[in-house]
DNA sequence: TCCCTCTGGTTCATTATTGTCAACAGTAGT
DNA sequence: ACTACTGTTGACAATAATGAACCAGAGGGA
């Protein structure tokens, strides 16, 4: 991972939603890399539109160039615009945030929110990298992704974001096994405090997840009902967005899901 | 140009709407890399999301990390809403096409699209990066952009993409200081056969150019008249849309383009 | 069946690019 | 004027990129 271009490509991951402006000294702290390398990086992704300088403040944002590619890829492949409308509905009947996660990477990237109407809700930062092991996104796309990736993510570090994190490979092998069997991911505060995720895949058409969607929940408001309510919502959502995208479920989940819904407490509503 | 992350990241151009994943072999082919090379790049832009390879196909296209990128830009400087139903709006207006674009690196990117309702209208792809010398945007932008790019642009190879296309240095000055005076750019058939070219510029909060608006027509149905309707669009819609970004008219503009409409043969319609 | 030609992927010695460190200019705060 | 910060540029040592050759597999023809 000493790549110059990786070294390049993690500066773009320290803009967020919250600071969509940093410095030169700024970005070159943030990524322990040198002021003049960070420089040049910078010059060059300014140059190729992914990045741009404004004049006045000489501070860096995310560039034109990155909308452009944004444009090529959902005219090609539509995710975002498909959606976006699966999400809302799904918010709108749990009452709850959810969002939608695509495998970026060694990651997940957050590709759709809408929050909640409740005052009190699960804010979620646009565009934020969540990771496999301490979501519940994560969980359920490893569970129905390629061995490769469970692989890479379960012998990779395993950050502790909270204190209920789990970072033993063994215990997050059965989390992932159970969310095989069950059809869909389930985590509370392993990710942040007070959060408690449910989440389930959606396929490609060669039947592997590609990510998943999610609803979040305070963890102090849930209940067996909402859990049900939600679980049958989620698994619905999916498997919409699944067929919407062109995407195949794999063998065996159809039947999966089925049993997972006839064993709900508050059946399908 | 021999940084490595450059010829990295331009393997992201050879995408596109047409072709929106490409082999290995293929890109190396056309960008003039070694294949060994181009795998090294692709698998780590892979790892950081911005591209992602099929695990059937193995082919490769523009990844998850894209469209995050996009949401956080999009989310912090918002443009593509606001434009687009402006966007909208004028190609209703003017009956023709209508596309906006952004200053990104060293060219335009396309960053909007409304498409005439006519059977025969001027069609464009998805994301393509325009050149700043060939295209009424791209005169219009470099009218009221920095001095530094306009001599970027000027001192770096012009390429003849028709035989109308201006390739002198001199002379593109010329157009663009008619620009500068009028308040909007105007090519005919020097970035495409058969399409006229109308484009005027909007501002950011410091008031220089950063993209334009323009309209296109294919170029036997331009008459006095729908040139005259077209500028008036262009100039008014754009205008909003610098308003509507938190963008600032630069001092004597409003005067420019207040003359220009006065001029007009078709009045304000 | 064999042969040929594509494909994606990998290896490794050579060499050029990169990271480092230092110095410079400009600005803001004291 | 001093300090402390910013972005920027240059030169040298060290590392990481390069590209030819090579591998394995998937078609395609005859």
């Amino acid at each position: 991972m000493s790549s110059t271009v990786a070294k390049a490509l993690t500066l773009l991951d320290h803009f967020s939603e919250i600071e969509p402006e940093l410095g030169l000294s700024d970005l070159a702290r943030r990524s322990g890399l040198d002021k003049a390398t960070v420089h040049r990086m910078l010059s060059v992704m300014a140059d190729a539109g992914l990045v741009e300088q404004r004049h006045d403040t000489k501070l860096y944002r995310l560039g034109a160039g990155i909308l452009r590619l944004a444009r090529i890829r959902e005219k090609a492949f539509p995710f975002a615009s498909v959606l976006q409308p699966e999400l809302d509905r799904l918010a709108q009947e749990t009452g709850e945030t959810a969002h939608a996660s695509l495998i970026s990477g060694r990651a997940l990237a957050t590709v759709g929110i809408c929050e909640s109407s409740k005052a009190n809700r699960v804010s979620l930062v646009v565009g934020e990298v969540l990771p496999f092991h301490a979501t519940a996104s994560g969980i359920a796309t490893l569970a129905f992704g390629t061995e490769d990736l469970s692989a890479r993510v379960l012998t990779g570090p395993l950050y502790g974001k909270t204190s209920f994190t789990l970072t033993d490979p063994g215990r997050l092998t059965a989390l992932i096994e159970t969310a095989r069997l069950t059809g869909f991911g389930e985590t509370d505060q392993t990710n942040e405090i007070d959060v408690y995720g449910i989440a389930a895949p959606y396929f490609d058409k060669t039947g592997l997840a590609c990510g998943a969607l999610a609803v979040a929940t305070p963890s102090h408001r849930m209940t067996e009902a909402l859990r049900g309510k939600i679980v049958g919502a989620v698994l619905r959502a999916a498997q919409v967005i699944t067929s919407g995208t062109g995407g195949k479920q794999p063998a065996g989940y159809p039947e999966t899901v089925r049993k997972t819904l006839a064993l709900l407490p508050d059946g399908s509503a």
